[in-house]
DNA sequence: ATCTTTTTAGCACGAACGTGCTTGAACCGT
DNA sequence: ACGGTTCAAGCACGTTCGTGCTAAAAAGAT
């Protein structure tokens, strides 16, 4: 069966990526419970009816927001990795490369702040609404398999206890989300600054690990 | 003026602890923004009359849910601090008192579980709820100042560097938040045993640090 | 028994929500 | 010019929410 008749093309996908980054941005300022049809509609300059033509649904909408998230993020992480990669370990420009990776999770700046709020928003919101748990845990596998992948590359030993290379990393995550929270949460007190220095004294604990034990 | 007629004595505090607690099962399960005054009435066997009766609003009843899970934890922690201060520092006892007190933050039972839920989703709920404010703030420096103390007493140096101290600090505190949020947000991978292993290699990052740098 | 106050329960209103459905408007191949 | 398809917009219904308000039930002091 041909299409026959290609009607109107107003260009889908990027309309869709524009009603996305309303949802983005009116989570980032009022919470994800305001992401309503309405509240995003009116923030893309759309009426409801508009928004349900790209969207079948609510949870579409946000299922797929969530989706975008994490791919943003999981495309930074794999894009900040391979810089890291290709510099020698322990050069100086390899733990610069090293910060900057570890920074892709922290809101240091209005892009990254608005990612930090929406992935946080919506990981929360997973434990609760089982549309967006495949989300969620593609999200964790997508993060946890670059921590891993870090710490792998990181740790003195090279890694030869399983164990305490999946502890290490664990450790390494919990310590980038809670950083993430509290600069979400606690804007004042934890500053770009504080996050670099207690990323660097983490770093620090990793490389000068005690071998043994 | 005299109370001539005293009238039928409920004891007003405990019904409010009992809706309190209703509302702490709601949040628990479904989540904060089910926490309404109908599905908490219904909760607590009560009527929506009846729960704005003890509570003028539900904002209020919110900002007093709030202020009670914070004062359990920050309680559980002065009370896990105060066996940790009477015991010698780097016996073994001293070292498993360390590892209670941290432990107070996860949901490592069925209470702890819901406290941290509880806790959680009002701090997320207070970076846009302006009436949630000052109690989240409450929360953070009652727990920063028990964490700030604790690390001030297990770092070798004493803490002779301040600037030392306050990233310390923060770095453990960002790794208790973060492992209480997987523990929440993936229990399946963040069991209560890689709880454990995650903050006794913290903990040993923390006493073996190199006293230079 | 009566009176006063607390306690409990319920009604009604406006607002916001998701969603099924309908109605024009825009557009392109024929 | 026309016809088929997509796009944009809006209405209407049922549900849920907070809240102001009313009113009945409960209970101790008189």
């Amino acid at each position: 069966m041909l299409k026959r008749f290609v009607p109107k093309i107003v260009d889908a996908e990027a309309r869709r990526q524009e009603v996305v980054e309303a949802v983005f941005r009116i989570i980032a300022s009022d919470g994800l419970e305001r992401a309503s049809l309405r509240e995003v509609a009116d923030e893309a300059g759309l009426a409801v009816g508009s928004v349900r033509h790209y969207f079948a649904s609510s949870d579409e909408l946000l299922v797929h927001s969530f989706a975008v998230v994490v791919d943003r993020i999981a495309g930074r992480l794999e894009e900040a990795f391979a810089v890291v990669e290709s510099l020698e370990t322990g050069s100086t420009e390899h733990d610069a490369a090293v910060l900057t990776l570890l920074g892709q999770f922290l809101p240091l700046d209005e892009e990254l702040a608005v990612d930090a709020c929406v992935w946080m928003a919506f990981r929360h919101a997973a434990r609760i609404r089982p549309v967006l748990e495949q989300v969620a845990a593609r999200s964790h596998r997508a993060v946890a398999a670059v921590v891993g992948r870090l710490v792998m590359q990181l740790m003195p030993d090279g890694g030869s206890v399983q164990e305490r290379l999946v502890t290490e990393a664990e450790r390494l995550l919990a310590t980038l989300d809670g950083l993430c929270m509290h600069a979400l949460l606690q804007p004042e007190w934890m500053t770009a600054e504080v996050c670099r220095d207690v990323l660097t004294a983490h770093l620090d604990t990793l490389v000068a690990l005690p071998s043994n034990r």
